[in-house]
DNA sequence: CGGTGACTTTAACCTATGTTGCGCGGTGGG
DNA sequence: CCCACCGCGCAACATAGGTTAAAGTCACCG
């Protein structure tokens, strides 16, 4: 994966802004900024923040997946939310005393940190970068709600498929997916947890999954031959990922790697 | 149910966001304008909003209940989110171009609009108001992820008596509430919904319920003997609501109707 | 090169929850 | 006053998914 030279939009978090709208050159450097103000690393498996801590900074995910989780008295266990590369722990997490759920590192981690101080400064300076940071935060709720009909109303096939759909399209929107393929860390013990599913039931699933060749892991890569077919499947509306702004359309392969667009 | 004259804190909205930081005279009058500004009636199962509207203002439920609610192709409905009086739908929505889900009355409604710029307006003149928002923001998200919790990983006992106890200490922080009772209009159709179980298992599981003696509902209102109970039967953790500042705690009943806090 | 641990697969069996369908009681409209 | 409808309860049966346990695969490591 040759990493290009000074390109902002190799960052993840700038790309998906993209989405929602353009941001200037100004706005751009002011996100790479923040991106490099203060970092951190994580081992996979580390807790970056755990339950009754005091949030005091605003995260962002440089590179590595990381995830909300939350469990029971009795040790059972849910995600409640996957942090991709580009992705942002709540703004204005400061308000709150005290967290109620953990963030834990899936594989090795990069995150920066962002003052309370150097994002008021920031978004103080630059307006069209507080819009689009409040488009990510309304498409986080989007992304719970929609999780949401997926543990209550869909069946294991249908729950799984369509995370690997909404992964797949997120990571695109970062400008992480080449072609059809793109990164895919999780274990299935990891998508047991997010599904509400067994380890077991997971296995099985996957081996549907298989047979009708609508998704092949391989080498921790996810390969995705035919998307409209996936989407079709899982019953995947993609509304909920609010991408839709230019009269864009999902289902146009219109993020084939770092190929600039041809308008 | 007598209405108690002029007195701010019968506003639920303002009840609630004391839980969170004391407002003052003034903080409170701006909130009273804003929920008075332009008040509309609904019946009880029309939609607020539906799928693929733009979403132009901020809406405040003064009276009622409502909820959030998506569905799949083929018919199956999962409930999202449930509005309480004094609830708030999501600031900055207007930044999303179409609605990814529905809003729609439970019982007969009574909202107030709120225009982004009424909204600006009052929040730039107090920012201590705003704070609050924000909290009230970030609880709702929480709120969310603690429902994710609960379809994917709790039973449909514990689903449904938690979901029982989260509306009585939500009702309770926004003074409605009296002892050990509160209004309770949901079918059980809609706690299906909102479970994701079936009308039939719902209708078992509160036998169960009733046979322990958890819960009682009779004419749409519900009395809990015993929160304490209740909460452990559901594995129930109120840290997500983020009630407790000023070291108040939760069991201890500290909101009776409409008394004055004995301190 | 053999060992250890993390992940996946498989099989047998179990149970929570879904489905269908019917009956009952209250309530509101004509 | 009666009918229709809605919300609820109940029973019989069907199934998706959980549990337990054992074995297979692979990657890394000493």
């Amino acid at each position: 994966m040759p990493v290009a030279p000074a390109s902002p939009s190799n960052n993840p978090l700038i790309r998906r802004l993209d989405n929602y709208a353009r941001l200037s050159a100004e706005d751009r450097a002011a996100v790479q900024r923040l991106c490099a103000e203060k970092v951190q690393r994580f081992a996979a498996k580390d807790d970056v923040i755990r339950e009754g801590e005091e949030p005091r900074v605003i995260r962002l995910v440089v590179d590595g997946w990381a995830c909300r989780y939350k469990h029971l008295e009795d040790g059972r266990r849910q995600v409640v939310g996957l942090f991709l590369p580009g992705d942002l722990c709540d703004l204005n997490v400061f308000v709150l005393r005290e967290m109620d759920h953990f963030v834990g590192a899936i594989t090795a981690l990069t995150l920066a940190q962002i003052t309370r101080d150097a994002f008021e400064e920031a978004t103080l300076a630059h307006p069209r970068l507080l819009q689009s940071l409040w488009w990510d935060s309304l498409v986080t709720m989007a992304i719970q709600r929609e999780w949401l009909l997926n543990l209550g109303s869909r069946t294991a096939f249908e729950r799984i498929t369509h995370l690997l759909c909404e992964i797949f399209l997120r990571l695109r929107a970062a400008g992480r997916a080449r072609g059809q393929s793109c990164e895919f860390p999780l274990t299935q013990a990891i998508i047991a947890d997010i599904a509400g599913l067994s380890t077991v039931h997971v296995s099985r699933t996957f081996q549907a999954i298989r047979d009708e060749r609508l998704v092949e892991i391989r080498n921790r890569v996810m390969t995705i031959p035919d998307i409209d077919a996936l989407m079709a499947a899982s019953l995947f509306n993609p509304n909920y990922l609010h991408l839709s702004h230019e009269g864009r359309h999902l289902d146009a392969n219109d993020a084939p790697g770092d190929v600039a667009p041809t308008v």
